[in-house]
DNA sequence: GTTCTGAATTGATACATATCAATACACAGA
DNA sequence: TCTGTGTATTGATATGTATCAATTCAGAAC
């Protein structure tokens, strides 16, 4: 998750996340003091547009399968990836009225898209609700300003490390195998994420390869030999 | 501001921001429905630090003169500014109980300090807070974004175009010349901030300057000749 | 005024990554 | 199985920015 996860339930001590009110995609309707509202589901082909830059954000969209990269263009053609969205990662909740990037599916892909009506009457009547959106904007400004230490400040070797490793850690929360990443986009959108080139990309996961650190089950598929080495790598070699 | 004016007030028509509860630094006091709260004030020198990574979040802060650099850090020395903040700018506003940042004065700078308990009794208390916070972050994560765009994807010269275009258009925000620079910080950071290095920063000042796009008027004082130019540069050259 | 000091500029060169070009690979369709 | 096509890898070279080094500049202290 991206994550909603942080805002402290006081009486059941749980985290308090967006989804919670949501839901998790196996019912179509958000319950709302006593009443309910119906949401519908999209289903994306790879490289189908969620939406464009301008549009108006009449949605809030939930992942159900599938990855969402979020981009930002130049002009003369120049793309920078500024997000991945995964399942249970909720796209939106600022208060913007359109959107100010591209969303593309980067693989078949399937949303839940809740109506932002939905999403205000939610923020009014269900206590806790504002704060868990907050919260989950307050991670993901995080995960921004880490992304730029590594745009900003580190190699390309570093740059694919951390982006190796950022995978890791997603799988770990989300409890399935961190040794084993599954690559759901291609090299050319990983190159727009780090601000690097196709075959600059190429060549660092190949060098990752030929020291030890990975694997390549498949060209989408990589398993870490050794997770402590690929921490270092992307920390900063020290 | 960096900036909280977005979510609309029904009923007044004008822009509800964080700062329309916190107020302006004028007055010591919040009013929370008839209660109040008191903030103090506090004076920072230069490169004195207002928070370190790790710091438990007890406070949110306004600033009210100088700049604060926020920046991120790898064990080997390099740093990432990722947010200058400005006077009417808010640091804070996200969940989070620990800073994950470092905050510096740039140069003498004075912050009012509120409690995190009194945003805390803000947000249940009085309707819009919440919303005027939500926006706050929604701002801040999508000049985040901007500055992923330029770290990632832009030539040094653009770099520098667009953070000196970033000021110019922060002044006309506020009604101040917006073809008049002031550049408070020092050319290590504006470096830090750009990902690059004091020595390109400068050639590319340089650049700028015998284009007669920009006259350097001192050092830390810019007036922008061609702002078309300018912003025809930070946006990619097209 | 002179001196001192940190900051900025400018120059020469090194190096990391981009660019251009040529395979190699993997999967879909015939 | 063969062929076609998009994708990834690998190689050779170009280029933009970093690095190392030397002035220059501007303000502070005397």
């Amino acid at each position: 998750m991206n994550n909603a996860q942080l805002a402290i339930d006081n009486e059941t001590g749980h985290a308090a996340g967006v989804n919670d009110w949501l839901g998790n995609g196996q019912s179509a309707q958000i319950k709302m003091g006593n009443s309910f509202t119906t949401t519908n589901e999209r289903t994306l082909d790879v490289h189908e547009h969620l939406f464009m830059i301008g549009d108006k954000q009449t949605h809030l969209y939930q992942i159900l399968e599938g990855v969402i990269g979020i981009y930002k263009m130049l002009p003369d053609g120049r793309r920078q990836i500024v997000t991945f969205y995964y399942p249970g990662d909720i796209i939106g909740g600022g208060d913007k009225s359109n959107w100010t990037q591209h969303a593309e599916a980067l693989c078949n892909a399937k949303v839940r898209c809740i109506p932002a009506s939905t999403v205000d009457t939610l923020i009014t009547t269900e206590p806790g609700f504002g704060q868990a959106l907050l919260s989950m904007l307050a991670t993901e400004l995080e995960e921004t300003r880490d992304q730029l230490l590594s745009l900003g400040r580190k190699s390309a070797l570093e740059k694919v490390a951390t982006f190796l490793l950022r995978i890791s850690r997603r799988n770990k929360r989300e409890g399935t195998e961190e040794g084993l990443l599954h690559l759901p986009m291609k090299r050319a959108e990983i190159a727009d994420y780090l601000g690097l080139t196709i075959e600059t990309v190429s060549r660092n996961i190949t060098k990752l390869k030929t020291t030890g650190i990975i694997r390549l089950e498949s060209k989408s598929l990589v398993s870490v030999k050794d997770i402590s080495l690929l921490e270092e790598l992307a920390d900063g070699g020290c």
